[in-house]
DNA sequence: CTAACTGGTAAAGTCGCTTGACTCTAACTC
DNA sequence: GAGTTAGAGTCAAGCGACTTTACCAGTTAG
């Protein structure tokens, strides 16, 4: 589902999801092809998600389904595909023998440090075309904007 | 409880991506939700890039299906759900024995109208609790945004 | 005229997800 | 305690949204 140049204004100003959507993109794009220069080749766009913000670290594949709007089932296929390339394990839960608790390998840590610097390098670019206030400025208003349109 | 190493955050702050991904999932939320509400409960998120600006009205499905950056085969799926549906209508082209041409139905143009209002409601709510100026200094700052990571 | 190309479609296969049923464990009753 | 309810995770079947392959009808080029 991917479009770039459909929302372009025929008529009336391009409206706001527009664009927001296409820098988001940008993002996602940036951060998997650095990714598949970086020898994490076979790191899947799907898996993107499950790596963003704040991370798996730590957490229950329950609660990471949850976060992610997505059944466990659907949660528990990706994670199956992470685990398999070794990006990540699922380990036992000592407090809760129902339970599991995802942990980064090596190299799963490694792929989220070339994804946060991914990030850095857009961000240091758009700050440098906006000029460093401009980029300060969008953040503070992005940051108001996640407030108001918390889910 | 031994997770000490558990509340160690690999990643930092929010990252740019997540700070634009947000609202724009909230404006496709509120574009569904005001669609189910109005009547078009039976249309899918996956119809969402068919109907975007400025709309597939005329166009041939070939031409589509390259700016959506998705197969004709894939397109054409969708178009078949949304003429089932009764949103549009795949004509002949008169000029072209080969082509069809898309062409919204009342009820495809119903819903389009539906799209728009909703996204000027998001609008107007942001710039009522960010201030009209701050509002308008965010769509500055996105639309030189979009110039920049064009693709 | 033929050959190459283009627009659209149908058929078959694939992939990622959902639904539903199950197991195991934990917690909450009585 | 025993019995029930609830939660975490997984397996299996199926389906929806594609992709791949193949194809025909119509158009353009040599």
């Amino acid at each position: 589902m991917k479009s770039s140049e459909i929302d372009s204004k025929p008529f009336g100003p391009p409206m706001i999801g527009a664009l927001l959507r296409v820098p988001w993109e940008a993002v996602q794009a940036h951060m998997l092809k650095r990714l598949h220069e970086r020898g994490f080749d076979d790191f899947d766009p799907a898996y993107l998600p499950v790596v963003r913000y704040p991370g798996p670290q730590g957490l229950r594949p329950s609660e990471l389904a949850t976060r992610l709007r997505i059944s466990k089932q659907a949660l528990n296929y990706l994670l199956g595909e992470l685990e398999r390339l070794d990006y990540l394990e699922r380990r036992p839960d000592p407090d809760d023998l129902r339970s599991k608790r995802i942990a980064l390998t090596p190299r799963g840590t490694a792929a989220g440090k070339v994804i946060r610097k991914a990030v850095a390098e857009i961000e240091a670019d758009w700050a440098r075309q906006l000029g460093p206030e401009r980029f300060a400025d969008l953040r503070t208003l992005l940051d108001d904007l996640n407030q108001i349109s918390r889910p």
